[in-house]
DNA sequence: CATGAATGAGACTTCATTCAT
DNA sequence: TATGAATGAAGTCTCATTCAT
């Protein structure tokens, strides 16, 4: 019998009126997420949201007083911290730069490009115009946060004589660019496209990794 | 001799009647690329397209029968035939292949990024799932004579023993994903946040160059 | 003595919710007929509807998915099975026939004339053309099973002997156009007159079966 | 230059500018009746109707200033003095009331009914209520005066011992409404019918004369 | 006189939000 | 708490009317 989720207390398996009360705003968050990237803010209606959450119009109101107020919990939510594990993790890595960096392009895909928490990459690529204040606050959250963690890397391989980095501020986003890129992707035009014309995830994030080490690394007198 | 009331001799300020109609759709479709641009299609209004194109409501509809029709001769006049002059330009490129690179993507910035044009590459982005047909067209327009002209670079290097390339067709996006990531960045986040905190174009182009071409780069056994 | 039709237990004033969801698709419909009646399809605002129905604009949006989705459904349910209760009652009439022609069109006045449904044929014929498929239908369900009734009526006098008819089908327009042209009346420029221009529904129609009567009426040799 | 400001006199065939000036209103009223009694005023946009007559839009509101005023015009002019020739050709006709009461309906359908002017037959059913004063002057210009010929028709015929007829007024509508009917069928239902099923209007009215004078002939003791 | 580009009031329709049940 | 019928502000689009040419 599988354990319950979210609903800390009480376990039984049929999804009682209670238990559903839990869920429903995480549900009603991950069914918004869901359409928000798809069709963006304005193009969504709640009733859809509603639906894809399996419950009325009129419960979502319960939730979130508005669909503004729906947006930007879907934002904070997606993101709450996502960052403690991630930094936590490679301030303890074991090994060489190259090695984290591929594996940091390697979690990144894994954690959060092949999850539904890639649409708000996009959500904010799309609507960071008509919400300022999201935007800010995913600038000083994900956006600077994500810099950083980067950059420590690779100040880790300059420092260990690793990488040799002429600029790294912009090398920064050497590594950004090609996942920001995926994720995108996997979103937009992708979305339209027959399968075969699609990027393979794994072989793209390989590929692109290599490359990259190959141009950081210290060339030898 | 009483002068023209109306018409001043100055070349063109009050226009003339006929010199609008010829230039109206022009000016509205600037006018709504600018503004789809900036809050998707669906959180723009008509209205402020014809304002922002000095004219009323009424005389967009003059020139496109739906917002939908105005979209679509957005996509379709920001990319028309935008490919054949640059096409051509690189198939009579002399010199080697890694400076032809990074001409390539100082271009692709001068000639797109830093012109309303990027907006887009944005607009695509967050339109092309409620546009299916429309990301067809932009697909066979623009992305695929995009990333057939950056293969050849590509493929003219590695048959000139200057670069040395494990998978050519992913590394056709080590050259895309950043170029495309710098022209979102101008539209989204960025458009919200302080001047310091924005990427500078130049150096960031080059930058990347730089990385990037080191990583492809002929390695002597 | 007319019962009620509508408001069945007088009693309860503030109707339920419950109750007027069943209610409001013959309430906006019997406002709809009486407008487009009166002023026609196109010179009838959706607002004024709701209004006469006591509803918001965007009530009526619930039931009717557009303006002109609103007049095929006056159409249609203006209509619905009519001729089934008035055919059989014909079929079992007992009695002369110069008698039953008289009944047929003093029950044609009683129930369709002086009713509301008799805005279903102002309408039709001011809007036809605007509406052919629904044109189409009204003739194939009212105006061919009416001329049907009709011929069946003067064939069974001839049969009988009572009547001598040298043209069958025009003399089924000899009992239709006075009883067209009352309901007409009524709605046109009658209505614009002082009471006193107006014609006198019951005389007219007892005058208009002698007349035409006398002149079926069988002549011996 | 004081050149003659209108075309005087000269008479030459092909229309040259002058002629067509004195014809446009002329014209213009032609094409609105037409297109006023096929969708109804409302639903008649002024552009089709300065189409139909051969002149742009702005020429129309040079010689009608609103499109209410053409519409009054139409009204107006379709029915100018028609009554003045009729009425006198009557006043002294030769011959058995009978004979003038077919001969009566019989030009009634030439001269009227089978006339573009028939279309204000039906536009004033459709649109009295929205013009009560148009109806008022075409009551009193055209249903006022036209039954009083009527009238005095049929009381020729009984003064004349021709005609027994027990409601006088009401026998007015006898000869009125098939004659109406006409008219009206012509421009709405059948005009969405396959040509079969149209009436014939000759038998039609011959028909229809027949009856009727069977039902108003003296019948001897 | 004639034109047709431009206007903007007004119509249809959508959809976030409310609230009686 | 949950529902969904009802609302009305706001958006798209139409078209009578104006006016510079």
């Amino acid at each position: 019998m599988p354990a319950p989720s979210r609903p800390p207390a009480s376990e039984d398996s049929p999804p009682r009126r209670g238990r559903r009360k839990q869920a429903r705003p995480g549900e009603l968050l991950e069914a918004a997420l869901a359409l928000f990237a798809e069709k963006g803010f304005a193009a969504t209606r709640v009733e859809e949201i509603a639906a894809r959450a399996g419950v009325s119009k009129g419960t979502l109101f319960l939730y979130f007083p508005t669909k503004e107020d729906l947006f930007r919990a879907v934002v904070r939510e997606s993101i709450a911290g996502r960052f403690d594990e991630w930094n936590q993790e490679f301030e303890t890595f074991q090994g060489d730069t190259p090695e984290m960096l591929r594996y940091c392009m390697r979690s990144w895909w894994e954690r959060l490009g092949a999850t539904p928490a890639s649409g708000i990459t996009k959500l904010m690529l799309s609507e960071s115009q008509n919400f300022p204040e999201v935007a800010a606050y995913y600038q000083a959250e994900v956006i600077a946060p994500g810099k950083d963690l980067i950059r420590r890397i690779l100040e880790r391989g300059v420092a260990r004589g690793e990488f040799q980095i002429a600029d790294l501020e912009c090398a920064v986003y050497s590594v950004i660019a090609p996942m920001i890129f995926l994720m995108l992707n996997k979103h937009s035009v992708a979305a339209c496209l027959p399968e075969s014309a699609h990027i393979e995830p794994l072989r793209y994030v390989e590929a692109q990794a290599t490359v990259l080490l190959q141009g950081l690394r210290r060339r030898d007198s």
